[in-house]
DNA sequence: ACCTGAACACCGTTCAAGT
DNA sequence: ACCTGAACACCGTTCAAGT
């Protein structure tokens, strides 16, 4: 097909040249627009009007080049004032930040959830998170426990709630799937056909929407808000303990 | 190379027949050896000594095959008994019980989070937490919102902690960010160097080892029973609010 | 019904060569 | 230094044909 051969002479399409920006800019917005499947380095070099192996040579591999997409939707979060609020009050603001930008990015953000990231980018900001939590009289274990109860709640929750719908084209499984759960039996299944109105495409494993389209938001509000709560009570109790 | 092409009679090698049974079973060894992307249908076919078009006959797609792996590993979950148990005790009970089993399966755990599952298979286990709930007095969007906030971390949380490790083969990567973070400044990074050892390959975003190999305990166990804390005063000072 | 065998349209990555 | 061009060893999937 036309398309797939990048310019014959000598220079590129555009007075843009290659550059590693470029390239990242380019892929994240292949990947918010068709997911992190269609971010292949064909496909890219083909929206750079290059060949696939002028990106190696910028980015070097493709696993390299996901970090690299992810480090840019990281720096979209901006980080609240850390005076006037709480730690707790300022971790939450934290949180629902880093779901809004996820839900700018969710492909990155289901991504970001798989793959562990080793990036030195983000040291600023754990940085103020550590200092937020030291502040408040944690430290050793308790710090890192909390850190990470929290740290691991955002990416996780936000991840499962954007997860992707399976992309087999032509399907109708989301209608089956629905036909499956209203024609339950009442007397198999009582307490979920009650509920049924309630939880139907609207909770984890009895829907066929993505949070994309149907954002969990009063889910993902009592869950913070506990969690929080919780933490608060546990810290308070056993200040400083090892 | 040999062993590519299965074998040239009309039989299979071994006694067993190829059944949609035997395919799961084998994918998800491959999954659990090593990784999901080593499952492709082509390698699974030579471990089961087919063509891969056997195997789209029994399966259909690899899609439809990924989810019926995540089936399979559902299966392992046993749950702990509904009465002698308040609704958080059981609930605690089920995610600590969901971690075990997905710290057996890593690579599919983490699949599971990034995936929408859309499987009537899961219908049993909902219906018991449904009726938990249901139990305790919730309703409504209420009963939702608990639902989709203790499901949700404990998909995610235990996804993130699994995520998995970048595997460029020969790198160095895992040293260079050792080397990063013990050689950060204490002047720029104040907070972070004071708290470095407790920090350093046992939190988010600062280890290069996956939770399969470094479990991260200690701050589960503060996440979920905080979670649950917090979730147990927050439905019981505002009970049956739809 | 169940599987073989060949083919199509892709992948990531490497290597040599150009400028 | 930066990119072209060709090639290698793979993918998922489809289709026709065998038994």
């Amino acid at each position: 097909m036309a398309g797939r051969t990048p310019r014959r002479s000598g220079q590129r399409a555009n007075s843009e040249l290659l550059t590693r920006d470029l390239i990242v800019t380019t892929a994240l917005r292949l990947v918010d627009a068709d997911g992190m499947d269609s971010l292949t380095m064909r496909a890219l070099a083909d929206a750079l009007n290059v060949y696939p192996t002028a990106v190696y040579w910028h980015v070097g591999s493709k696993s390299n080049l996901i970090g690299l997409v992810a480090e840019r939707v990281f720096d979209e979060l901006t980080l609240p004032d850390d005076n006037q609020l709480s730690w707790d009050e300022w971790l939450g603001e934290v949180v629902r930040q880093w779901r809004v930008v996820m839900h700018r990015h969710p492909n990155v953000a289901v991504m970001s959830a798989a793959k562990l990231l080793t990036t030195t980018a983000a040291l600023p900001f754990i940085e103020r998170v550590v200092a937020v939590l030291q502040r408040a009289g944690l430290s050793g274990q308790q710090l890192a426990d909390v850190y990470n109860a929290v740290l691991g709640f955002a990416f996780g929750w936000v991840s499962t709630e954007l997860s992707e719908e399976p992309s087999d084209a032509d399907d109708t499984w989301p209608a089956e799937f629905e036909e499956a759960l209203t024609g339950l039996s009442n007397v198999a299944y009582p307490a979920l056909t009650r509920n049924m109105p309630d939880l139907i495409n609207r909770t984890l494993l009895l829907r066929w929407s993505s949070g994309r389209d149907r954002p969990l938001d009063s889910g993902f509000d009592l869950a913070l808000t506990s969690l929080l709560d919780g933490l608060r009570r546990a810290t308070r109790s056993r200040q400083g303990t090892s």
